[in-house]
RNA sequence: GGAGAGGUGGCAGAGCGGUUGAAUGCGGCGGUCUUGAAAACCGUUGAGGUGUUACAGCCUCCGGGGGUUCGAAUCCCUCCCUCUCCGCCA
């Protein structure tokens, strides 16, 4: 959530951060209404200041065994009077709300300006060593390896839940589990991150803090019964666990790493996109997420996105960068960096990772502060957060990278002391 | 799921219709004293909104929402949460 001061002051650097997002631009209903609220506040201020000292008055007059009972009456029409304002500042404050929770965060000044996700610019690119794009091996795919290994199993997935909720067996199994606890080892103790086991259903409240909803409420499962939703992300739960609190500055910065499922109902998209681990409803991801001083925020973030970095130069897999444009970044990101690894069988890169600035539109929508011993009033936090990683399409990346001629995967190196074994197949 | 108890400032804990935004204690901050520290003593110490160049002023907030009343932390309704006991259960 943008702050309706900034927007009552910079109306034109709103509107033009918008139309960069393309988003829907209600900047002019939202001052109007602010303004009808301002008023209906004074309005109703004035007549409760009033209210106020009168019924002081009145307690007054009857301690002292005089009647009250004219000023009582001319009151008690003030009370309407009063209620009245109350209930239009109620429907006006809630219409305001309503809008201000579509309006999307803007993006950060060094963020290109683009129109499609072509615009994104690729700013770094990390190749193992001795690996080439070119190769006269012809590569199976992840699904046709997981099919032959038995590994993945797509089709008893689809039997028990539905298409997109993949089934791993026995050494693809291990392989996954393997890939969680290797990155979250790595997040703990070389990157210094605390480690949280979040919950994986969370109320609306949580859904609203980090931005899900209301906008994304089609791409979110619901279990309406209870009101919770299966999380997307482990953003959610971790960002949420200090929803309006006022944290001590010198324990900021906090750096979490928390493993979950994410859940996604992914509505609309398919074909030749979804097949396979590509697009999935079920998956695991490990994230991190940051809660920082807003000076610090986009150091972190350069951070976070090393962190996320390391992770694919452990394990050996080319990937590349890619700052997104305008056009491509999310409704609560002020800025994002994607990070893709190479799929030799889909000859493309897929988005492994995501690691955003949120800068305070999180922490105003969660009502995250701070406050110092040298600050009169607590502020806004700056929250971020990144994949780190994604295991689907990781996945996809290890086990196409690593096959051998013969048809058999080689576990990665870092993996084998979790696994126990060092090949599948 | 059933029965009961309770939710007040950073914490503990009073208040139960009228100068109570809230006693008291602890903690925090500033000061006096001290070579320094502790102790003691004095002072101070919540948030949001509105408003102002900035102050001031004013409004709101005692789990959330609604109601009664001239006036509510205090009375009523409702929802949520926590704790205890019973039942069920990985």
């Amino acid at each position: 959530m943008l702050d309706i001061k900034f927007i009552r002051e910079n109306p034109e650097a709103v509107k033009e951060g918008i139309k960069n997002k393309k988003e829907k631009d209600t900047v002019d209903e939202i001052l109007a209404l602010d303004k009808e609220r301002r008023n209906l506040i004074q309005n109703a201020e004035e007549l409760k200041a009033k209210k106020n000292k009168v019924s002081k008055e009145v307690g007054r007059l009857k301690a002292a065994g005089e009647s009250a009972d004219d000023v009582m009456a001319e009151m008690r029409a003030v009370g309407e009077e009063i209620k009245t304002l109350d209930d239009k500042l109620r429907e006006v404050a809630g219409k305001l709300t309503e809008l201000l929770m579509w309006v999307p965060n803007l993006p950060h000044k060094s963020v290109p300006v683009g129109q499609t996700e072509e615009d994104n610019v690729e700013v770094s690119r990390w190749l193992p060593e001795d690996f080439s794009f070119e190769s006269d091996e012809k590569f199976l795919d992840h699904i046709e390896l997981g099919k032959k290994l038995n590994m993945l199993d797509f089709e008893r997935g689809a039997k028990i839940s539905g298409s997109g909720f993949p089934v791993y067996v026995g050494k693809g199994a291990s392989l996954e589990r393997a890939l969680i606890n290797f990155m979250l080892d790595l997040h703990i103790n070389k990157h210094g991150y605390k480690e949280i086991f979040p919950p994986f259903l969370v109320n609306e409240e949580s859904m609203k803090g980090t931005g899900q909803l209301p906008k994304m409420a089609d791409d979110m499962y619901a279990v309406e019964r209870d009101g919770l939703y299966p999380i997307p992300t482990a953003e959610v739960p971790i960002t949420n666990m200090h929803r309006s609190e006022t944290l001590k500055e010198d324990e900021l910065p906090i750096e979490y790493v928390g493993y979950s499922a994410c859940f996604r109902r992914e509505a609309g998209s398919y074909g030749k996109e979804s097949k396979g681990f590509l697009r999935v409803h079920q998956f695991n991801k490990v994230e991190m997420v940051k809660l920082v001083k807003p000076e610090t925020s986009y150091d972190e973030l350069e951070k976070i996105r090393l962190d996320a970095e390391d992770v694919l130069r452990e394990l050996k897999i080319p990937y590349r960068v890619l700052e997104l444009n305008t056009s491509d970044l999310s409704f609560a990101a002020a800025k994002c960096y994607d990070i893709e690894t190479w799929s030799p069988a889909e000859n493309k890169w897929l988005e492994a990772s995501s690691v955003s600035n949120f800068e305070d539109f999180q922490a105003r929508r969660a009502n995250i502060r701070f406050k110092g011993k040298e600050m009169k009033k607590p502020e806004f936090v700056h929250t971020l957060n990144g994949s780190g990683l994604a295991t689907s399409r990781l996945m996809v990346s290890i086990l196409e990278i690593y096959q051998t001629p013969e048809g058999k995967v080689i576990v990665p190196r870092v993996l084998q002391k979790y696994t126990g074994f060092n090949v599948i197949g």
